[in-house]
DNA sequence: TAAAACTTTCAATAATATTTGAAAGTTTAA
DNA sequence: TTAAACTTTCAAATATTATTGAAAGTTTTA
């Protein structure tokens, strides 16, 4: 396979995954784009090498700045923006991980709080007493989840080997 | 809050979580209902209770049983199918980590595989180079990930917990 | 074998999510 | 202060994905 062949390829197949764990595919192709790339790249030149519209660019940067993905940097003399990719795949990693902590797990920890405090009445006192058991399994393993979630997203790749370790003994 | 709004927000929630990460509201929201329904519920039950067509809830109770999220079970002298979801929370965060592997990591380890094998030219080396490295790293990551996935999704609650601990030490 | 009871399929439709591009906004340089 | 260079916004258009429901398929019963 040609290096530029391969280049497309994996900007294709970072988009799929992507587009199949809530990140939307030219999010994730830019994403990949960066993350082969060594220089920096400004949003005319995303747009050029991925053909999409300007405010498709702009809004997907922005969304990757947010994310951590994306850094901003400036060149001397020249009044565009440029960007740089993080390109450490751990760090990239860990910053998905908070994200989705934030945007879906603690929300999620949020209803099923509110869910255990159901009322229960004469009539289904049973009926509520297993749904709020059940409530509270699902709530006990969120949490626990979400624990081992920040765990990953607080430690450095050292701590993750030594772990995997343990894990594999 | 009454039970019978408590258990549609948390089916709607569950639909959420579920749209977030790829997997469609309706097959997320039918598995809710099961998650807190003791008793078995045929096609024509959750097609009422979630108000779809049938074409979708079937569509989606047979997604659910290939992801071991479901099963089918009969009631003697009765020719309609019945089900009944698997109520443990983490056999069915074990099922789903299965199916992600073999949906999503597995084809993406693949195509790294493939990556790697570009072939460099005279006037790219280096940059070819740069590329494979940069693919090698996201794939040791990735196969790290993949059998820490695979840890957990043959391991029980007891294990995990066990390993909660150690990791949180 | 017929027909009732039930399940599956899939083309058409609807709902949702993404993308575009032109206009408005902002910053810088002269 | 003006205009050029650049960035952002957002309503409309497009593309993607999910849903419907009627027809076809299957199994069971009589």
């Amino acid at each position: 396979m040609e290096l530029k062949e391969a280049k497309e390829k994996f900007i294709q197949s970072w988009g799929n995954l992507g587009s199949n764990w809530g990140v939307n595919k030219t999010m994730a192709q830019i994403h990949a784009l960066f993350l082969i790339t060594d220089d920096l790249l400004s949003a005319e030149e995303v747009m050029e090498e991925l053909q999409i519209s300007r405010g498709n660019a702009n809004m997907n940067i922005r969304a990757l700045i947010e994310w951590g993905l994306l850094y901003k940097e400036s060149i001397k003399g020249e009044r565009k923006e440029y960007f740089r990719g993080e390109k450490d795949i751990w760090v990239v990693a860990r910053r998905v991980i908070q994200m989705r902590q934030r945007q879906e797990i603690n929300p999620m920890i949020n209803v099923l709080g509110e869910l255990k405090e159901v009322k229960s009445t004469e009539t289904n006192k049973e009926e509520a007493a297993k749904f709020i058991q059940q409530i509270k399994s699902i709530e006990s393993f969120t949490l626990s989840a979400d624990r081992m979630f920040s765990k990953v997203a607080n430690s450095d790749e050292k701590w993750f080997w030594k772990i995997l370790m343990k894990l594999m003994s």
